[in-house]
DNA sequence: AACGAACTTTGCTCTGAAACAAACTCCGGA
DNA sequence: TCCGGAGTTTGTTTCAGAGCAAAGTTCGTT
């Protein structure tokens, strides 16, 4: 394995505060994974031995029901910390991982989880903010599952997608990071023939452009409006 | 203000692992308030200034949407920490809280809680147990509120509650804290009407017993059928 | 004892979105 | 170049549950 350059953390969140040596020393216990589209890194239930980095990609969280159904309850963009199941003394991971695109990770044992903590400084805090946040959005989802109709939970799903991994096109802003109508109903509770069918409508309307797994928002404004943000 | 007794604090959790002297000062600092059923704790967005404990009563955790509905994310029961923000480097609380039935809750400033962290073992340990908890509490709502039909949201719903404050009866498992049907329409997404069906065809039943804001389940094995642990 | 507020029940109507069904389109691989 | 699978679109039917409406009940207060 070559050595992995500290450019790599320099300037992220959990890191900024440390020292070059220090950010050395953190890669040198790093194993650098890839993993291609539709790829497992963790599963629901399964042992959590190892916390993570994402360095390059975007993945989905994902739970399965008994029944069979799959919920997509966040992504997470790079440079965000996941599998963090030890900061919440859990030796089990909450949810299943999967790499939305071709992805690029750095994973560490659990068992550094302590000595990052006691040893760097800013490390705790950072992750501890990641994961208000985190709670904060799911909080968030789960009322507005609770009380919006579909149409306005998909606008607020594809908003959140934007949010995170927009990219400014000729066109308007598009996802960063392939989405099937499957997966935006696993991630709004309904089922993919709705989500198709507002998309087409909104398509018409100009609101959205969206081919074969690939969307560009084109009207951001409309679809915030869509979104219900005060009704 | 009388002085607390130690006893509040023995054996609890977050604090189970401390010497009499250090209960003593963690006491010395706290302030012990009653809260009426119905009163406010704190309030969603404003300053998160203090953390608590609750000794005694229950607790709803509620979120308004600017369209005016309430959910209630999940309660508190005696013993559990809550309001804590300051955990998740947050300067804001993320829902309100609001007493179930009459309750007893100690605080503290938020100025304390690196403090605690730092001096009291086993405390920081605790409570991030319990916030990992009630994320997975969280999550598994959510992905009910996706993937579930009303009836058996409803009745998960009822579990959840008998499972965190069930007393036996002669009739059954009862809910120690008052609840209405509004109430479990705003754990599950759903109207009051439709609980009061719910509820009256299950009375019918034999499976639930309920006067006004009280329910006692009589036959929780079928409630659990009814939540489809496998279907 | 009487009142009103809070909570509950029940009936009826109507619709959003699921379920079912089928065809179409795009893409990668043989 | 053709094939097959994955993803998408669109039509039709069906029904769970929201919305609306109106009474009934329980409880605390005066």
């Amino acid at each position: 394995m070559p050595k992995l350059d500290e450019s790599l953390l320099t300037g992220l969140p959990p890191f900024s505060l440390l020292e070059r040596a220090q950010i050395r020393e953190i890669l040198d216990h790093a194993v650098s994974r890839r993993y291609e589209e539709g790829t497992t890194i963790f599963r629901e239930g399964h042992d959590a031995g190892r916390f993570y980095l994402l360095l390059d990609g975007y993945l989905r969280v994902v739970r399965t029901t008994p029944g069979g159904d799959q919920i997509i309850l966040l992504h997470i963009s790079p440079g965000q910390l996941f599998g963090i199941a030890p900061a919440l003394q859990r030796d089990t991971y909450p949810a299943t991982a999967i790499a939305a695109a071709e992805s690029i990770a750095l994973s560490w044992p659990v068992g550094l989880w302590p000595d990052f903590v006691a040893n760097y400084p800013g490390f705790a805090t950072e992750s501890y903010k990641t994961l208000g946040q985190r709670l904060g959005q799911i909080q968030e989802t789960l009322t507005e599952m609770a009380t919006q109709a579909v149409e306005k939970r998909v606008a607020c799903a594809l908003l959140r997608m934007v949010n995170q991994s927009g990219r400014k096109t000729a066109e308007g802003i598009e996802i960063a990071f392939p989405v099937t109508r499957q997966d935006i109903s696993e991630m709004t509770g309904t089922t993919l023939h709705t989500v198709s069918r507002l998309l087409s409508a909104w398509q018409r309307d100009g609101v959205v452009q969206s081919t074969r797994k690939h969307i560009v928002v084109t009207d951001p404004h409309r679809l915030v409006i869509l979104g219900g943000m005060q009704g």
